[in-house]
DNA sequence: TCCGTAGGATGACCATCATCATCCTACGGA
DNA sequence: TCCGTAGGATGATGATGGTCATCCTACGGA
């Protein structure tokens, strides 16, 4: 072989990521195939070696945002000692860092209404995702039983979610941390 | 002339109340020209005889939304007198009639995250829009001063963003009216 | 009656994009 | 040494979409 094994298995690796990002910043028609293999430093034409067809790198590119947005926050949530690790999640998701690096981001805030829209075949394995990072966040979120976790995971979501999307719409950095900032103190003292 | 007078206006704002729905279920590239003018019963070719450009009959089908969806609420708020204003908005706009049909509820749970990524002439324009539709909105807000209310619109709204996104992410109605009820119980018990 | 014109239709151009057939190349095994 | 092949490059194809030049048509005014 030309290459090294493992060479293939991390090309791949590097696109999705790359993917991941591009699809967060720019929107799920903004990973073409061509800039995302150019983001690899390969030619278009390789693609369809390393993927079945555009909606495979997709469907990777989507499950690798989710996970790299629920390390984040978990990690934030388990670093947190001196308060409950939902303030901590709170506090990473709804700031200016997040808002102002999509690609870092959750998907959520980028994707959501574009995921809504993609064809029933893969929207069945983006709800998966969702129920996924759900599930990796309800044991941070505040409450006793499992049920009241979960309201609060979706009252939390909810409105960080729709704070960073709305932050995200205001031209001056100051105006987005007011909102920001709004978001946060609501929830802070809402549970 | 071939047309009574007025009848440019009325093909005209049919276009653009036409592309307001199909940019709200769609996405900002789900109006396409041809599209658009399909829907108006013409063909793609006189769309220049009525806009500059594309981007013109987007900044106006924008403005169409935001203005029907801050009409309806404001309606909604007004009609309500067993209950404070807010709360009749927050009702009408987490319902499964909204949730459900994406093309009569608000601009911002489909459109928010696209919006953030045109051109930069144009993010000013809808910069505007929403200044507007946020002060149509916080006289109905809760709270005392205008800083109150307008905290309060923010928070709110986020929620109910965010809410509705996550909503109709869900592929069940049964399990979208859950997150639309939990969204709501959360936001009524908050102020 | 007939001409000028507004509103719309036709059709073409160009760019972008997903997809894929085909070609190229350099390494490992024989 | 040399051949088979994996990984990647080139380039073509068809679809879609924005844009616009040009054509068509029927009404109002003279």
């Amino acid at each position: 072989m030309r290459y090294r094994p493992g060479h293939k298995a991390e090309v791949h690796q590097k696109i999705v990521k790359d993917a991941s990002c591009r699809v967060r910043a720019e929107g799920l028609n903004g990973a073409g195939v061509a800039a995302v293999m150019r983001d690899a430093g390969l030619t278009h034409g390789g693609f369809y070696k390393h993927f079945g067809n555009k909606d495979a790198l997709l469907l990777e590119s989507l499950r690798e945002a989710f996970r790299d947005i629920s390390g984040k926050l978990a990690r934030a949530a388990e670093q947190s000692h001196t308060e409950p690790p939902w303030k901590a999640i709170v506090k990473a998701y709804l700031s200016l860092e997040y808002c102002d690096h999509a690609d870092r981001g959750c998907p959520l805030t980028t994707l959501a209404p574009e995921l809504v829209r993609v064809d029933k075949r893969m929207r069945g394995q983006i709800f998966a995702e969702l129920v996924n990072y759900k599930d990796r966040m309800i044991p941070f979120m505040p409450g006793q039983q499992t049920a009241d976790k979960e309201r609060a995971f979706f009252s939390i979501f909810s409105t960080m979610i729709g704070a960073i999307e709305i932050a995200r719409m205001l031209p001056e950095p100051a105006m987005r941390e007011k909102v920001l900032a709004i978001a946060r103190d609501f929830l802070l003292h809402s549970f």
